[in-house]
DNA sequence: CTGAAAGCGCTAACAG
DNA sequence: CTGTTAGCGCTTTCAG
């Protein structure tokens, strides 16, 4: 005979047996009475519940798992805990989780695609699904999990797997505008770590730009993400020669302006520099970034609603499959007249 | 008959028995095996082992906590995610929670003790302890949520509850003698929230330093964490006439920073500011800020094996109850010498 | 509308 | 060392 569950100086934890005990119904019938109070006479559905607060009840969500498949669980898989983007994507998508009664598990993948796929694999049982921030994921892998798990993904397009895209690429057009209305001619991306989706489609966006307004885009990089990688980011954009640069996000954008500093590369007079997604940050650092203001909450509290109702069989199966939020320029300090 | 487990276009999840049966054992021999290796006739054992690879077999922890009472899950809980503070220390426990294969939950308490108390009461059953990274508890509630769950605090000291505590006070010492040896006489501490106990622990570390030295030390405040409240408290710092001030963390100090430059402050010249934690930010602020070097990253590890240690029915209980990591003053911009 | 009963996948006595 | 057995607490048919 098993004597489950450790210590715990308490009582033996009350369950669902002892409510149906105190008001003499049977067990299934206060589990109907308290999942769905619609199939109960409505006065042993009253005595249920109040015999249930008075033993101050609370459900066994393993055992509900084990029974109903549903775990309570979502997993937000984040490429490194570290990064303030994520702040404020876990920032969004734990209101609204915690909104809808589920527990958030929070994944750092450290930018790896394996372990990614790894952890996924492993907890897909005890997940009722997940939403990956920042995939490595090959769009096959990627494909292929969503099978397992319901998935949605941020900043990240695969088809067959709903998604909630941060369109900085049509940002980037104005960020392109901005400078080259102050003269600038000969600019540079600056990319970031090379599995990454959304630095390619901002890769992209440059191009157009530069193809529309005959100049030219040169690439440097890849850099890994993180602010570390500004020392090799910022020598690389000097030997270009170019009088501006977007980078691909605002950490290693800052990385740039620490490493321009070091070497009294002045911003914007020197060197313009524009950053992306506004992190925590990017408006007190100096001098403070023009950057691409992302709506970076709203994207976790909009791919966990997605998530969410997916997993509601009831809805309707009219849900987009992919939804884009704007981004705007904010010019700030490090923006200027081209020099020359 | 339940026909437990949500759609999912795969086959039916490899079980235990699917591994008795394709070796020949009874489940029991598999789920000893799995978990007691020593336990079981190594040949057999190595055939189980095969075969539970072969299959692809994935435990279900579910399944396993309700029979052994243990989830795999221990929570972090946070008061505001979108402090960086917690990041390091988020990164801390993620790392060590990997490795000894346990899940991680993410919980904002956004700064309410109730909230707290009530979400831990609540999953109790689902967790094997949890970590408090910024308990708004007072020591009563604490102490007997304490005796419901596992539990480890960081940064706050209650009898009877393990605790990781970095060691801030010593450090306002620190900065307290570098400010004075600037010719420093009249300083401000800058209150943080009114519920944190290293908010009293450092105010008490100030009035130490006083005593010691026959200066006052003001009290401003308090203040709710996070940048906005700077603007409140660099008026309330400006209004008291010090020279200096010491300021309850790094993301306070940051707003503080700003404000000033708004009301053309020179910092500094005309006031100096010294902030504790060391975040993200803080060395690339303007000016960059001179602060209190913490071991967040370590602490959140700290914090981790201590309740995993405990967890540990077989480890002995000479375990420490508290752990102090030591801090270090770092020198940036934000202080010079006294004005007048 | 309600009760009885089966079982989710696994672990933990207890015999052998 | 291994098989048998009895549940963990809950949900979900299936009969009433």
């Amino acid at each position: 005979m098993p004597r489950a569950h450790q210590s715990g100086s308490g009582e033996r934890p009350v369950t669902i047996n002892d409510i149906a005990a105190a008001t003499g119904v049977a067990a299934s019938t206060v589990s109907r009475a308290l999942n769905n109070p619609g199939r109960v006479n409505p006065a042993t559905r009253q005595r249920i519940e109040a015999a249930a607060r008075e033993l101050r009840y609370v459900p066994n969500s393993q055992a509900r798992a084990l029974s109903s498949g549903r775990t309570g669980a979502i997993a937000v898989l984040v490429s490194d805990v570290t990064n303030p983007f994520y702040f404020d994507v876990l920032r969004g998508t734990q209101q609204q989780l915690k909104a809808a009664g589920y527990a958030q598990l929070l994944i750092d993948t450290e930018d790896s695609g394996e372990l990614e796929a790894e952890m996924l694999h492993k907890m897909r049982r005890s997940l009722d699904g997940a939403i990956l921030a920042a995939s490595r994921l090959p769009d096959r892998a990627l494909a292929k999990l969503a099978e397992e798990i319901p998935l949605v993904t941020i900043n990240r397009n695969v088809r067959g797997v709903p998604s909630t895209i941060i369109d900085t690429p049509a940002g980037i057009h104005q960020a392109a505008e901005h400078l080259i209305s102050l003269g600038h001619r000969r600019i540079a991306y600056v990319s970031g770590p090379e599995r990454s989706w959304p630095n390619e489609a901002r890769w992209h966006a440059a191009q157009d730009v530069a193809a529309r307004h005959r100049l030219t885009f040169i690439r440097v990089g890849p850099f890994p993400s993180g602010r570390r990688s500004g020392t090799a980011a910022a020598d690389a954009v000097l030997n270009t020669g170019v009088t501006a640069c977007i980078v691909f996000n605002d950490l290693l954008a800052i990385g740039i302006l620490q490493r321009l500093r070091e070497r009294s590369v002045r911003v914007p007079e020197d060197l313009s520099v524009v950053g992306c997604d506004d992190i925590f940050g990017a408006d007190f650092c100096h001098p403070p970034l023009t950057t691409l203001t992302a709506p970076i909450e709203q994207a976790g509290r909009v791919a966990v609603s997605m998530l969410l109702s997916r997993l509601d069989r009831t809805a309707a199966p009219t849900m987009r499959q992919s939804v884009m939020l704007p981004v705007h320029l904010t010019v700030r300090g490090s923006t200027g007249p081209a020099h020359r």
